[in-house]
DNA sequence: CGGAATCCTATGCGATACTG
DNA sequence: CAGTATCGCATAGGATTCCG
């Protein structure tokens, strides 16, 4: 499988809202190394490739063909293909994507919140466990 | 790297709440085949290693070993050695970890209400995309 | 029981080159 | 400009075995 193109079907045992493979589901979409970028970006409108591509920074143009492949195929992500030469084609997120904006926002938050946090017990926890690397 | 260890520490502009590279940063920690399993996993209450293995299921003792570290190097999960013969060890969610669970239900919410939208796009476009296939 | 170490494969993903 | 195709390395992660 190509990377983007992630498996949303299960045949776990998903009963009730939240459950943990429904999360794990979603993540495995936007938990990847450019999905998320991508979408955000797109939050202020319709870009084109290669505008995507310097905005985003770092991506390969391979990656960013993938990754708008997974959105779109998912329908978060709707592709316009103007015809002319050359040609031009814009992305934009759909209603879909959007909306998954939201939670993914809180998740932002979260992180941002408590980032500091973290890195501290990161650090603390790399000191008790190599106290030799001093 | 090993798995679970993720880096959270970033050169990369960061400004403003819910930016796209922190975002990617927490996503980066729980956005792994199984981090948000086990902190899943956890929500009622500590479990033993074997435990946890149990339950999620299809997690190989490796993977599970990486991703208990890892949530325990960033303060998520607490680890609980009881020096027994045979030892016992319990994994418990910090108030860290718990904190972390309300925007993953968010996200666990919306992926559950929009599956079905998900998966209709996707039928929608790998038809389309390989008309040949019939 | 909990975990560490080694092995091995599948995949992610960047770099590069070519096409319409 | 917007891809696609091929290559090649680095990593993820499963299976297995050994240890306290």
């Amino acid at each position: 499988m190509e990377p983007g193109h992630t498996e949303v079907t299960e045949a776990q045992p998903i009963h009730r809202p939240g459950d943990c493979r429904v999360v794990g589901t979603v993540l495995a979409r936007v938990g990847d190394k450019w999905s998320i970028l991508v979408v955000m970006t797109l939050t202020d409108g319709p870009r084109r490739f290669n505008e995507l591509k310097r905005i985003i920074g770092g991506i390969s143009q391979r990656m960013l063909t993938f990754t708008l492949r997974g959105l779109e195929r998912d329908g978060l992500v709707s592709r316009t293909v103007t015809p002319t030469i050359p040609p031009r084609v814009d992305y934009e997120l759909t209603e879909l994507g959007r909306s998954l904006q939201v939670p993914v926002q809180a998740l932002g938050s979260w992180a941002f919140a408590n980032l500091p946090t973290i890195q501290a017990a990161r650090t603390r926890f790399d000191a008790g466990a190599e106290p030799d690397a001093a």
